[in-house]
DNA sequence: CCCTGCATTCAAAACATTTTGAACGCAGGG
DNA sequence: CCCTGCGTTCAAAATGTTTTGAATGCAGGG
């Protein structure tokens, strides 16, 4: 194949590789994904190994991941045994997945953790001594802003989330931030 | 010192470790910011190291990661030899700090790359066989999604860098995604 | 009901990252 | 000019992650 084909495949796959990790995904995963994007034809996972120059067991273990992360898809080849499989090409879905999957969970876990360590704070008042008391006062303040990021992170990812076809920012102009 | 204030402690510094290595950082480097964070004095390395259980070394090249990023910064305390550290509590600070170094740079990266490609592409297509030729229209087309996708992300950035004390939201509502 | 061609699993190996602590360097005090 | 107390460095060790490939499972064809 031209010299120029193999070039950009090359360099668009590793990009794709750099991203997944800056994402928090294995390295593999991002290439898996540049393979199948740039291929016109869905791919069985032989020839995704042999492209990529990785074992079958790893290449199984990485699709699924894929497939649970809906940045892949299965793909059926008539008269093959075989599985085959495309990249879901529409970027605004595969970045809804990760947002609303993964991210969400984070922000939701923090902020629950975070009201009830207020909560706890609160209950123990007056259990504490005038110096615990201050300091007490001093956590509050600290986690109050904790919780200001998060709930600005969970507004900035509702506005993504909560359109379908296009990104929603309208939904976040209205947050200060004092 | 008081039972709630210790788990409270060890519950915002343990929620900071996770946060920091969401955003790719080391857990330690979020567990010494927590600490900080919610110490209302500035504190010693050896602070650090006593409260965290975690080697001299290791406190001394996260600090100075900490410091690189803008999340801690060094206070002379008069009388002492020792350095003494606190946090940088203005989270939006923080914040622009880690998208205006890091991000953005992967986001020009990026571009760069994907750019290149697409000239890379455009020029060669003369030399390309028909086959080719139909091949790399499909490349074009995939890259160009890729680089809308960035480009957003690029707005994105600038909207939140582009403010003095608040995100400004509204510098990306005018983004239209087809 | 066996055989074949795949996909999947998982323990071990390879590899990468993080942590440690001993050695070193440096500044300030005496 | 040495001594002390601290910070930094860095090679080795510990730990964590990813990859591999042999074993296993499974479906469909004959």
């Amino acid at each position: 194949m031209h010299n120029t084909l193999v070039a950009v495949n090359e360099s668009t796959v590793s990009g794709l590789g750099r991203l997944a990790r800056f994402f928090g995904f294995s390295e593999v995963m991002g290439r898996l994904y540049g393979t199948l994007l740039l291929s016109p034809q869905p791919l069985s996972l032989d020839d995704l190994g042999d492209t990529l120059e990785i074992s079958k067991g790893s290449v199984s273990m990485n699709m699924r991941d894929l497939e649970r992360w809906g940045m892949a898809k299965e793909v059926w080849m008539r008269g093959e045994r075989r599985k085959f499989y495309k990249a879901e090409s529409d970027m605004w879905q595969v970045i809804r997945n990760v947002l609303g999957g993964r991210e969400q969970r984070e922000v939701q876990l923090a902020l629950h953790v975070l009201g009830e360590s207020i909560g706890k704070l609160q209950a123990a008042e007056s259990d504490l001594s005038a110096e615990e008391q201050q300091l007490a006062r001093y956590y509050l303040d600290r986690i109050a802003d904790l919780q200001a990021f998060f709930q600005f992170a969970q507004l900035a990812l509702q506005a993504v989330l909560g359109s379908d076809e296009a990104l929603n920012f309208e939904a976040v102009t209205k947050i200060e931030i004092e």
